[in-house]
DNA sequence: CAATAAGCGGACCGGGCGGTCAACTTGCTA
DNA sequence: TAGCAAGTTGACCGCCCGGTCCGCTTATTG
């Protein structure tokens, strides 16, 4: 489109300082964190970060678009691996591991506006459910689970642990081990509701 | 303590009022609302509002010290019950389907500064940790859970419900299923990780 | 090295928030 | 029913937030 020159050196410097101390921040403090004291993290005037930034939305949104695609291309390269089970249980561990403590709402937050997220978004989840008919076709999770059910599951791992105040750093991986589980075929009850057709 | 002579009549009914048009608003639209909202919502002024909770947190405990509070009767009378098993599904399913839609934070982020909540909270999940322990004992949750895991694991299903946007009234009922059938002993594997102490 | 445009920063703005207050209304009681 | 304490109200306050703007600095380039 727009064949823009290439930042000046400072400038790209800038942009990495401002993305990382943004990522900090709004993984320990939350969503709610002042644009100012992600300037001040990041060593910057607020004015720098508006100049990179339009808005603070645009500036939550190429976070989590880095991470969305990330996610997506861990999970097409999975689609490969000889087991679909583990498979489908290394894309929840990368996912559960990329984003830290607690920017678990990420998905949602911030793809509500932008129109780039939600086209990525949906490659991702089209990844997650091509994993999850492979793992059932294989028999290694319950059939009457869906893809959408394991997306709206992959964030809960975080959510569980940004609970406890002092988390020590791989508790989250105790809840999706245990959320796993429910995922299996052995020992699957019923389920009492059928699954949501969006995600 | 203080011998409080009772509230006048209308004043008891807009205390009413304004408790379930800020239980309504928080559950619709999060803990972000406005108390200008709530007290609109109520049909009353802010300064009302202000009458009756010195502070905005104040009212968010108010609401959660009477939902922490049912809940730990309802654990205590469980207690009593013929099938463990089912008496612990049956705590989670009551305290997943009290909090509707997305007030799930309530229990964490009300208990922070107020001592009441605070205590008891402590009382609540005492009455987990004895069901988890008797259905434990039972053989109807697998040997490595804890009273912790299952308060953490509490809130989830609302947190995942809450990401689908027209998600239909019993779906949480789904994943809360889903998470009970990871707790079960059958097909249960090892734990990556310790339980927490705190909880 | 000089010229210049790209980048930087912090004072500033409008708006919305939680919370206050003094004038007004109303349920209770004798 | 008269008197008054209790209750109500919305205009108002100070604060902080996202976002703007313009004078200043600096990397780049011929």
């Amino acid at each position: 489109m727009t064949s823009t020159r290439p930042l000046r050196a400072d400038a790209a410097r800038n942009r990495r300082l401002l993305l990382a101390a943004a990522a900090d921040e709004f993984a320990e403090r939350g969503l709610d964190v002042s644009v100012a004291d992600i300037a001040r993290r990041a060593g910057l005037g607020k004015g720098t970060l508006f100049r990179h930034f339009a808005t603070k939305d645009d500036l939550l949104a190429a976070i989590v678009l880095d991470r969305i695609d990330a996610l997506k291309t861990v999970g097409e390269q999975l689609l490969d691996a000889a087991d679909p089970g583990a498979a489908l249980l290394e894309f929840l561990t990368v996912a559960a591991d990329q984003q830290r403590q607690r920017d678990l709402s990420f998905l949602q937050e911030a793809g509500e506006l932008n129109a780039d997220v939600t086209r990525a978004r949906e490659q991702m989840f089209r990844s997650v459910h091509k994993l999850v008919d492979r793992a059932r076709e294989h028999g290694a999770v319950r059939a009457d689970i869906t893809g959408a059910d394991v997306i709206l599951l992959m964030c809960a791992p975080n959510y569980v642990t940004s609970y406890v105040p002092d988390a020590p750093p791989g508790l989250w991986q105790r809840y999706l081990s245990i959320i796993f589980d429910g995922l299996r075929p052995e020992g699957a009850h019923p389920l009492p509701h059928p699954p949501p057709a969006t995600p």
